[in-house]
Order: structure tokens, then C-alpha cells, then sequence
DNA sequence: TGTACATCAGTGAACGCGCGTTCACTGATGTAC
DNA sequence: TGTACATCAGTGAACGCGCGTTCACTGATGTAC
């Protein structure tokens, strides 16, 4: 019997300290975290709720305190994702800074970035139908929103008989990073020996589609 | 006791015939219709070996006179679908016909039509690990050589000096193409309210990135 | 400051389920003579 | 053409497993007085 020994007695926040007594007192981020750990390791079909349960040293039926079920752990994965992504798309678009070519450009690397750092993010958040649980089809509104509005304002630097539907311009972005992404950044699988790094690669195809359309270095 | 009744033997190869008795007559096929029913009904995690057996009206035991297990069905249904894909590419690219210009056009317009019309093959074929299965792997390699020696072919029609990398472009083109298809027309996911068909999606950005290469309507 | 009590976040045992897989078997098929 | 036999492709019962989920419960926490 060891109470008494570690009472720290951390209160409402305190995540790492590892108060681990009969309230586990941060399961619901723990969960999350147990969740993406598997996702990234064995991919969306390795995470179970039993097994994030075991992760985070607690009962099988400890999970449900603080989601529904199963599938609601995954889709607030999903969810802050599409959040996580807004925040470093909108962190690259800088406003249009230093030009809006640049940035615009800085948009699709952090894009892709975001796929690579954070895959169990990213594949919860391209997995299953989550897209159709309203807060995640929201959050994911609200990132490709941050495209849409950067497209918008690249469009307008271009005269104004020449200008592309901003709308397409925001989707070809979209496809391109998320095809790249999904190509080749996917966790276990290299699916092709690339002959140059997937960022380069998006890079080049970034700049060329951009001529294309008229646009020019700064 | 119904012995007798349909005994008509059909013998060797009569797949939809339905000779029902002790022996099957085409399990194998049987076997592998079912699985691409579910995977396009229910996504990949919804396709089960019991349930394959189910629908084509066998014990669950059966399967295992034909796979060694359940992976190894999921492998061959991503090996036909590249199977299937390097046929379409090739019929598409036509050997460079009317113009190499248009042709690759039409490369990657069936790779999108290929992806929405066997949507079961293409999430085999992009699901979990199966390109490391050598048959899948090779399957895949062919494919997209169809796409890289049509790049090459493509690009020779460009002065010397300003020749993209034949690779890149067949690259590019898969991102393209793959990224359309994995976001917009994904079994059960319309991802996001498009504007316009995928198809044209996918048609405008190819005829931006050629132009962006240099590339001119012939 | 101390005590009673409501609330909350965990336990642990149990359930039903369907899966993948194995086993010894048996009915049907095709071939050698 | 007919019979014996090897081979093959199925059966069906059984297994162990881990999952998602539920239930009545209990230990800890925080609040009212």
C-alpha cells in the first residue's frame, strides 16, 4: 500500500507530473495522446479504445467518462488536427509577407509539413467519414478556408482580365499538397524511391503551376 | 434433398453460370468479387475473410484453398487493380496519339476515370502496406512507367535546353492525379462542396502545369 | 477550521460478438489401367 | 467403356482472442454549512 507516497495533489492542469492515483487526472489528454501514438505506429485500423486504455494505465471502461464511444476519440483527433493545421497555415501565410508570392509558396510547404510532423493528425483527419461529424467538418472548413483567402489575394495581384478562379487556384493547391502527402509522407510506406525529397518535389510543382497561371518571382 | 437438380457440371472455367454444388467451380473469383464489394460498401477495414466466404456462399474455412490468408487476398485485389490501371494508362496514351499533347491529357484523365470506376481496386491498391508484396510492388512499378515514358516522350517535344526531368513531371502528374481522386472521389466522402466535376478539376490543373512547363495546345 | 454529503472519475468483472485460423473429415473430379 | 484410386476443393465444428460496451460499484474531490 503505497498512498502516501506520492500525494502530489497536482489539482486541475498539471499534465506530465504523473499524479497517478485512483483519478488519473488528465485521462482525457492522455487518451488522445495513446490514440495518436497507435495511429502513427500501426496506422488508423491499430487504434483501439482498449488498447488506449491500457496505454494510458487506466480500465477499459475509463475511456468512456470522457468521450461517447470509440469513433468520438478519433474524430477530436481529427478535429484538432484541421485546428493544428489552420494554426500553421495561417503561421505561413504571414499576411501575404513578405509578398504574396512567398508566402503563398510557404503555404504548401507548411501544408506538408504539418503531414509529416503530425501523421497520426493527418491520417485521422483523411480517414473514415469524420469529415461529416459537424465540428470536424467545421475545423476543416476553416483550414482550407485560410487557402481560399490567400488565393484570393495572390488573384488579385494579377491584372484583372487574367485572373483564375480563386477557388480552383486554393483547390489545386489542396491537391497537390495532400497528393504528395498521401503519396509519399505516409508513415510505414515509401511508395516510391523518390529521386529527391517529397518537399522539393511539391516545391517545383508549386512554382511551376504558378507560372502557368501567369505568375511570376518577385 | 434437392441432389440432381442443377447438376450441370459446367465443368472448367463457366464463372457466372452458378454450378452450386460441393465444389464451387470459381471460388477464387467468387472470393475476390466479394472483397472489392465490401471494400467499396464499407472501406477497406470492412472487408473480412468470413464475410468474403459469406457472400460467395462457403464455410469460412474455404478461402485458405486459396489464399494463404486474409492479407494475401487484399494483395491480389491491389495487384489486379495496377494490373487494370497500366492497361487503362496505356489504352489512354494511345503510343502518343492523336499528339503527345493531348494524349497525356487523356493519361491523366483515365487514371482519375480508373479511380472513380474501381474505387475498390484503387483503395486496395493505396491501403496499408501491399507495395511491399513484390507481385503488387512490380504491378505498381509498371503503371507508372506507362506515365514516366510518356513524360519523356512529352518533354523531347520541348527545345533541348528547356527540358524538364521526364521523372518529375511523371511525378507531378500522379500527385495530381491521385490527390483528385483520394480527396473527391473517395467511396463515401464528398469531401468538400466542389464547384465543378473532379474530372475538370484534374483537367485544369494539368492544362496550368503544362503550361507552366511551356507546354502549348498543339 | 471541521464535518456531511453530492458529485465525479475511476474500477473490475462480465457480456456478446465476430474475427482469423486449424483440424479431421468427406464429397466430387479426373486419371490410369 | 468401366472400375480403383489419388487428388482436390469443399465442410462444419471448434479454438482463442481482443474488441466495444455495460453495469453496479467505490475511492477521491470539492463544496456548503
Amino acid at each position: 500500500m503505497s498512498w502516501g507516497k506520492d500525494h502530489d495533489g497536482s489539482g486541475s492542469g498539471g499534465a506530465g507530473s504523473g499524479g497517478r492515483g485512483y483519478h488519473h487526472g488528465n485521462l482525457r489528454e492522455a487518451l488522445i495522446d495513446a490514440a495518436m501514438s497507435l495511429i502513427a505506429e500501426l496506422g488508423p485500423s491499430g487504434f483501439t479504445f482498449a488498447e488506449a486504455a491500457r496505454r494510458a494505465g487506466v480500465s477499459p471502461a475509463a475511456p468512456y467518462r470522457h468521450f461517447r464511444d470509440r469513433d468520438a476519440l478519433m474524430a477530436e483527433v481529427a478535429r484538432r488536427g484541421f485546428e493544428i493545421l489552420e494554426i500553421a497555415l495561417t503561421k505561413a501565410w504571414n499576411d501575404g509577407r513578405p509578398d504574396v508570392f512567398t508566402a503563398f509558396e510557404a503555404l504548401g510547404r507548411a501544408y506538408l509539413d504539418f503531414a509529416r510532423l503530425e501523421p497520426a493528425h493527418y491520417v485521422a483527419m483523411f480517414e473514415a467519414d469524420f469529415q461529416r461529424t459537424p465540428e470536424v467538418k467545421q475545423a476543416g472548413d476553416r483550414a482550407f478556408e485560410v487557402l481560399r483567402a490567400a488565393a484570393e489575394r495572390l488573384v488579385a495581384t494579377l491584372p484583372a482580365g487574367k485572373r483564375p478562379p480563386a477557388l480552383m487556384m486554393a483547390l489545386h493547391v489542396w491537391v497537390l499538397a495532400h497528393g504528395t502527402a498521401d503519396l509519399f509522407c505516409r508513415p510505414g510506406n515509401r511508395r516510391h524511391a523518390l529521386p529527391m525529397e517529397p518537399g522539393d518535389l511539391l516545391e517545383a510543382a508549386f512554382l511551376v503551376y504558378l507560372q502557368g497561371l501567369g505568375f511570376h518571382r518577385p
